[in-house]
DNA sequence: CGGTTATCGATATTTTTATATCTATCACGA
DNA sequence: TCGTGATAGATATAAAAATATCGATAACCG
């Protein structure tokens, strides 16, 4: 496929949003041993337009073929290629409270490539502790750390008070991307992506659907 | 359609999940005891067009003044009430793994009016167990305590293979509405409200950015 | 073997969202 | 007291996304 050569294509982000689930609905199709799957079988699954779904799948590459759909395997390969799911990186989690130790304990991760190399925190009580396998660190180490080892990938979880202090370290180590689950809006060079993950914009939306339903 | 307190409007998605933001910075500026706050203030905070913050905030009701901008505490009330965060509301956890746990530690709910009456949890080794305050209680219970309670709100964090069937006994118990961590897609009689969080979708925005910023 | 039909892929249309432009307002400072 | 300029609010434009339409294809069925 073309991905793979260098050409980087420019996809919707709603796209992108939407392929890790076509993800899951294809592969319990290639579980189930079934070859093909059609836009019109995702967007039943998904309760979604199979118009759109058509839409995005084009964007992949992978051609369909009338009344059959698409091969499962090479929707498999070509998803996994775009999302970087097919390669794998090292990340470390900074801030080891409750969600960063729900993340810690996710196991979905390695299979989408993320490996989480180290757990960092400041507090002295957490220091030291397992959490899900992984011994957490002092802050002093983390820059070296992250230098030595090349990480590239930060998960941020702490408080968002502490959220630009740490990141000011994070990118001085040289890491490449921020994945922010603080709803502290960062200062990072243009060099570093970030990716602000706001729960609370959910609830909002989950607070203003319910009452609306419920008049 | 008339409620006691108006007319309620139909908002844009994009703008309701700005509105969490926006508050945020909105309570910073009263808590330094400012009085006014413009919409471009807002749009820098958050890097923002102020084009786009002053439109949502159009939307809220509350009227701006030239030269000084809104009053911070009528938007505070004005977002707070859009986003129903000015209401108690008693939901129930179901799942209390990894991600469960978390949710239930986090001290942010209780000011955005959700209050977790129960955590449930299938586990045998779970049940019993206290996390963050709440006893872990078994699913046996669950139908009766939401009915008897009349619990609106569930909150599910069971891996995708449980969620349909454990989404049956909370429709069946009389949920409103059911804010879903699991990657499954729910099916529930349209009187139910379901939110879906899918933190993947999150990461695979952040991989394929990451590739494309370091090409 | 030939008609039927589910499906793809392309194009067109509509809707939604973001961004730009313009005018009126009014606090502020000269 | 009088400009000045930051800002709201309205209107206009552009961009993005969702949705609808339609012809071409080829597996399937009789
Ligand atoms: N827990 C949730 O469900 C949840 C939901 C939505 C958003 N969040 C956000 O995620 C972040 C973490 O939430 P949490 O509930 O895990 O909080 P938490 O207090 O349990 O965890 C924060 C951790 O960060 C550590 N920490 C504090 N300052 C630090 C610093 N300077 N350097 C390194 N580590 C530091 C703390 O010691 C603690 O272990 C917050 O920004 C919160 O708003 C959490
Ligand atoms: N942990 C994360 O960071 C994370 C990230 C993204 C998505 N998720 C999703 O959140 C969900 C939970 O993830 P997790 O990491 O907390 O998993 P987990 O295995 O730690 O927790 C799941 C909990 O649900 C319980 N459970 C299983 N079947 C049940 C049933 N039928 N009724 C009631 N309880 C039942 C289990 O006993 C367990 O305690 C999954 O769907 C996962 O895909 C989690």
């Amino acid at each position: 496929m073309e991905i793979a050569t260098g050409i980087r294509k420019k996809y919707p982000v709603p796209m992108i949003r939407r392929l890790p689930s076509y993800l899951r609905i294809i592969k319990s199709y290639s579980y189930g041993g079934i070859e093909y799957i059609s836009a019109t079988d995702i967007a039943n699954e998904l309760g979604y337009d199979s118009v759109k779904v058509r839409k995005d799948l084009a964007l992949t590459g992978v051609c369909g073929k009338p009344r059959m759909g698409y091969k499962v395997d090479e929707l498999i390969r070509a998803i996994r290629s775009i999302v970087g799911w097919d390669k794998n990186s090292e990340a470390v989690l900074v801030g080891t409270g409750c969600l960063g130790s729900a993340l810690l304990g996710f196991t979905g991760f390695s299979r989408r490539g993320i490996n989480f190399a180290a757990a960092f925190d400041v507090d002295p009580h957490k220091i030291g502790m397992t959490v899900h396998g992984h011994t957490v660190m002092p802050m002093r180490g983390m820059k070296n750390f992250i230098t030595e080892r090349k990480i590239e990938i930060a998960v941020l979880t702490v408080p968002a008070d502490a959220a630009q202090e740490t990141v000011d370290i994070l990118v001085d180590a040289g890491i490449k991307g921020i994945w922010n689950f603080s709803p502290a809006i960062l200062k990072v060079p243009a060099r570093v992506v970030t990716q602000n993950e706001n729960l609370m914009s959910g609830l909002a939306v989950f607070m203003v659907k319910m009452a609306t339903e419920s008049v």
